[in-house]
DNA sequence: GTTAGTGCAAAGCCTTTGCATGAGG
DNA sequence: CCTCATGCAAAGGCTTTGCACTAAC
C-alpha cells in the first residue's frame, strides 16, 4: 500500500499535469520534508534516488513555475529551493560566516503586500516577496 | 577645477584606502547617480569609461566589502549592484514579466531587525536584510 | 502512438584566478 | 620603489540546450 506522502505528491504532480515519475515523486517528498532550503548540490547528495543533474534542474524549474516550490537567492551564496507549505509562509536569517539558516515565522504576508502595493506608483499586483536577514549566528559570534 | 562629484568619490576611495584611479572614480560616480540597481552588463554598456570586465568585478567586490555599494540578488535574474546612500535605505518591487524595478521607501530598518533578532534562537547579530517584492507592473498588466 | 521526462555531451554564461604589466602613493 | 589596479587568457562553476532514448498516459 502506498504511503500518504506518495499519494500526496502524485496528486500534486497530476494537478499540474506533470507525469508521475519515480524521480519527481522522490524529489517532491524529499523537498516537502526538508527542514531548510536546499541547493541543487544538496539535493543531489541527499536524495535517495539517483537523478541526473539536468533532470533535477528541469524538475525544479517546473515546480517553481507551478509555485510548488520557491527559489531563494541570497547575496553571495547559491540558489536555494524550498517547498511551499500552504499554511507556513516564512523567511530566513543567514549567517554571513558559516551559512547557517534559521526560519523566521512572523510575517503577515498579505497585509504587508497590500501595504506596499498601496504606496506603489507603477505596479498593479504583488504576487510574492522575499525577505532575508544577514548576520552572525551565536556560534560564529563567540 | 574638479567637480564636487569627483572630489566626493575620490574621498570615498581614499577613506577605504583604495587607489584613486580614473576607472574607479568613473564607476563610483556612475553608481552614485544610477536610478536603479544595475548588473555588471548594464554597467559595462553604460559607463562612459572603457573598463575590463574583470577589473569591474574586482572593483565591485571591493566596494561591496566596504559597504559603499550593495549586492542584490533576485529570484531568477542576475546580480545587481546599487550605491548605498547614507540616508536612503529602501527596497524594490520587480515586475516578473518585464523586469521593471521600482523603489520602496517605507522600511524602518533598525526596528525591523531588532524585532526579528528578538525572536531568533540562534543568532547574535543582524547586520542587514534584503526585501524584494515580485509582481506585475501596470504596463504589463493591461 | 503521443508527448513528456530522462540522460549524456556539449555549450553558455557569469564570475574568479593567475600572472605579467602599468599606474598610484 | 612598493603596492595596488588593470588586462589578458584561462579556468571554474553553475545552469541551459540539443538530441536521442525511454517511460508515462
Amino acid at each position: 500500500m502506498k504511503s500518504k506522502d506518495i499519494i500526496f505528491c502524485e496528486d500534486l504532480l497530476k494537478k499540474y499535469l506533470y507525469r508521475v515519475t519515480p524521480g519527481r515523486v522522490a524529489l517532491l517528498i524529499f523537498l516537502k520534508y526538508a527542514k531548510k532550503p536546499l541547493t541543487v548540490g544538496d539535493i543531489q547528495k541527499q536524495l535517495d534516488f539517483a537523478m541526473n543533474k539536468v533532470t533535477l534542474y528541469r524538475a525544479l524549474e517546473d515546480f517553481t513555475q507551478s509555485k510548488v516550490i520557491v527559489k531563494i537567492s541570497l547575496r553571495n551564496v547559491a540558489t536555494y529551493y524550498e517547498f511551499i507549505h500552504a499554511d507556513h509562509h516564512h523567511h530566513h536569517i543567514v549567517c554571513e560566516q558559516c551559512g547557517a539558516l534559521e526560519d523566521i515565522e512572523n510575517c503577515n504576508q498579505s497585509s504587508l503586500q497590500k501595504e506596499i502595493l498601496k504606496h506603489s506608483k507603477s505596479f498593479k499586483v504583488i504576487n510574492s516577496h522575499s525577505l532575508e536577514f544577514f548576520g552572525i549566528c551565536k556560534n560564529c559570534g563567540k
